[in-house]
DNA sequence: GTGGATGCAAAGAATTTGCAACCAA
DNA sequence: TTGGTTGCAAATTCTTTGCATCCAC
């Protein structure tokens, strides 16, 4: 059986290390709490801290289900990546069955995503056609920003039927 | 006031005379249909001679509330929209406040379009940007191909704030 | 001090599912 | 004839909202 995505009901098995404060990324999405006009709260560090961790886009229930016991609310974890989202700190990368996936949008290159609508695996596109994808989203984003559209977020997703996995 | 997204309460007028069934678009509807190993029944020809009226992405309650009186269940609409995507035969084109809106993905060229996350309006890319992404989705679509995706598609949506009406 | 942020509980809304009847191929 | 489609009703599930409390700035 293929790899499924991971749910709320089976979080993948958390990196046990924590990242330090210094960690860089943390130390941008500070930076960027602040430029959104956001406060610098614990339960959005620890959400931040869980995305980071991540190496493909993630539902809330997941994100929440992986964070340390009683870190936050449910409901907390919705409106921070609301929050989020307006500010341009994360990003909804694909619609999986109705829900959400999210991915950090800064301090790494934008990858796009291919969901099998079988088996529900989430695979990523290739870093060339990816670039391509960023450099035509790009002239979109230049296209609105000159029409006065702000805060322009983008959502691009591709699903498909994947081939069936090679046999061992 | 901008105006706003047509709802399920306030459809837009129909366009009284109805198409005849030499429409092109309704007879390519039908091969497409068939192609994709679908029924050619009434009710789906109805949604389909509907949503080939429409100009900009609509909801599935928006046009089932256009739809002559007692053509088909909504719930029938939405089961229709599912098959439609999986054959290619529509599009999910945006997904906005949490309601996906369609178009007809065949017969005409493939437009992009940006939701203000303010007043909730729909407007479209130019027609060079649509056809940038275009050909970078291509690009996409044919990398998926050879990995052995079948029943490709995908979705891209802009999101941001417009800026406020020019007065007049 | 003050307005944004959070927790808890409850509501809301889009979408899905079960099942029997129906009909296109 | 037969498996895909549809209608009706009910359920599911994701997501939002209200409100009192709390805390970052």
């Amino acid at each position: 059986m293929p790899p499924t995505l991971p749910t709320a009901e089976n979080p993948s098995p958390e990196n046990a290390s924590s990242l330090p404060e210094t960690d860089p990324r943390l130390i941008l999405a500070t930076a960027r709490l602040k430029t959104a006009g956001l406060r610098v709260t614990q339960p959005r560090m620890t959400i931040l801290e869980a995305l980071c961790r991540q190496t493909s886009p993630v539902s809330i229930e997941y994100l929440h289900a992986g964070l340390p016991a009683g870190a936050c609310d449910l409901v907390t974890v919705y409106r921070c990546m609301a929050a989020f989202e307006r500010g341009g700190l994360v990003r909804r990368a694909v619609i999986h069955q109705g829900t959400s996936l999210y991915q950090v949008a800064f301090g790494q290159p934008e990858t796009y995503h291919v969901v099998c609508r079988s088996s529900g695996t989430l695979a990523e596109l290739s870093p060339e056609v990816s670039g391509e994808l960023q450099k035509a989203v790009a002239k979109a984003r230049e296209e609105l920003r000159v029409k006065g559209y702000r805060e322009v977020a983008h959502m691009l997703e591709f699903s498909g039927v994947a081939p069936p996995a090679a046999p061992r």
